[in-house]
DNA sequence: TCTGGGGTCCTGATGCTT
DNA sequence: TCTGAAGCATCAGGACCC
């Protein structure tokens, strides 16, 4: 057995995840069609369940799209809370197979299941298995699962029969079993690049793997030599343990555009108080923001600054975010879209949000004090004063009653 | 047909330090 | 003191993924 596998790497992939909880959750909309995402002007499809895919409607599709296609679909809103609930059960049931499981987002995930066969039986019963596991802890939610030697086959595999599917890629035949798929069934291989593909002669992973390395190398560079590997059925990234964001951010594409620098700084206001909430409910620190807009015509400017200290203040954010934006005044707008990014992340909690977490005992009033102060030079002693006073009244800490009072002072 | 939101990674340009 | 090269960090943009 382990002549044949020499590792075991499984990917699990629920199917239509989101419109599935849905469907999960009201009965009613079991067998129906459903679009999940926002009905607006701009919306796009998140997710459309399997009976919407049948009459042409599909993820990432302009909404208003989709429903011309498939007029009888229901549309309904994300919850994100509550795939995100979902997924912590499912990924749970993973963990019960493998110390290894690497998240890739909500609804998929790589399992180490290499040294697994003792416990599990073959690669076909470790799926099985897997499968019936989604099965039980979520109530009927069906996933499809890939086995191979590789991340990669692993993951194609999945997506080769769906919804429901089981398929398994022997190590040896991973070569023979990629060859006649497209290239743009490559990892990294989106709509510019698959075209430059096909421009050289290139249509299947069969064709790139008998190409010559180095005139792949030539053309892609770095992304060249990857496809050449991964056609060959070479990918020795490991599985590893779930990964931390390296940035968060917040962004939102709006019905109207708009250009004056007031109102592209208030949806930033919006963007930096989301960020800092999240930031602070992750026990991290930003060092550096990151400015983004959408033009009309789809090009998107970027400005990003270092801060003078890192942070999970909304307000601080706000600050550097606007002075960004007064260096974007030689770009012409309108804007289609207002973004704001906290990255370079450092796992440290913010005085405030030690403070806040610090027992009611001890010499918790003395550090609040000193906090106040340091707090008071940079927001001043007034508002300081009125976050502290909030903290019993709204039930939350101190940063986050900065960024509630920066966000009614701006309102005025 | 008309293009979301939240992310990652890569590349080329630029500026700073030694 | 000036200059050039090398190495490194940062920035902006592009492409991609789910």
């Amino acid at each position: 057995m382990s002549e044949d596998w020499p590792r075991i790497i499984v990917h699990a992939d629920m199917d239509a995840f989101y419109a599935a909880v849905e469907q999960l959750d009201d009965p009613s909309l079991r067998g129906r069609p459903l679009l999940v995402g926002s009905d607006s002007a701009r919306g796009v499809v998140l997710t459309a369940s399997y009976e919407a895919r049948a009459s042409g409607a599909g993820s990432a599709m302009p909404m208003q799209r989709a429903r011309r296609l498939c007029p009888e679909a229901l549309v309904v809103p994300p919850r994100f809370e509550r795939y995100q609930q979902i997924s912590e059960l499912v990924m749970t049931a993973f963990g019960q197979f493998s110390p290894l499981v690497e998240p890739l987002s909500l609804d998929e995930a790589f399992l180490d299941m290499t040294g697994g066969t003792r416990l599990f039986g073959d690669p076909e019963s470790i799926g099985r298995q897997i499968k019936a596991a989604v099965r039980e802890c979520t109530g009927g939610l069906t996933a499809s699962v890939g086995i191979s030697g590789t991340r990669y086959v692993a993951k194609v595999a999945s997506a080769f029969h769906k919804p429901d599917g089981l398929t398994i890629v022997p190590p040896a035949t991973m070569r023979e079993w990629l060859a006649p798929l497209p290239v743009s069934s490559l990892w990294g291989a989106g709509p510019k690049t698959t075209e430059r593909l096909k421009a050289k002669g290139w249509e299947t992973i069969g064709q790139i793997a008998n190409a010559d390395a180095a005139v792949l190398e030539r053309s892609l560079g770095e992304l060249g030599r990857r496809f050449f590997a991964l056609a060959n059925g070479v990918d020795p990234r490991e599985v590893v343990g779930s990964r931390r964001a390296h940035s968060v951010s917040s962004e939102r594409t709006l019905n109207v555009d708009i250009a004056a620098r007031e109102q592209i700084a208030g949806y930033l206001r919006l963007s930096a108080v989301n960020v800092a909430a999240r930031l602070r409910r992750s026990n991290r620190l930003a060092r550096g923001v990151r400015v983004k807009l959408k033009t009309s015509d789809f090009r998107i400017v970027t400005r990003q600054g270092v801060l003078g200290e890192p942070t999970d203040v909304g307000a601080v954010l706000y600050a550097q975010a606007t002075s960004l934006l007064d260096q974007m005044v030689g770009e012409s707008g309108p804007f289609r879209l207002v973004g704001l990014s906290a990255y370079d992340l450092v796992a440290a909690q913010s005085p405030v949000a030690q403070l806040d977490l610090l027992p009611q005992a001890g010499n918790r009033e003395r550090r609040l004090e000193t906090t106040m102060d340091a707090l008071a030079e940079r927001f001043g002693r007034g508002v300081v004063q009125r976050a502290g006073d909030l903290v019993r009244d709204r039930g939350v800490g101190v940063a986050a009653n900065l960024d509630f009072l920066h966000e009614q002072d701006s309102d005025d």
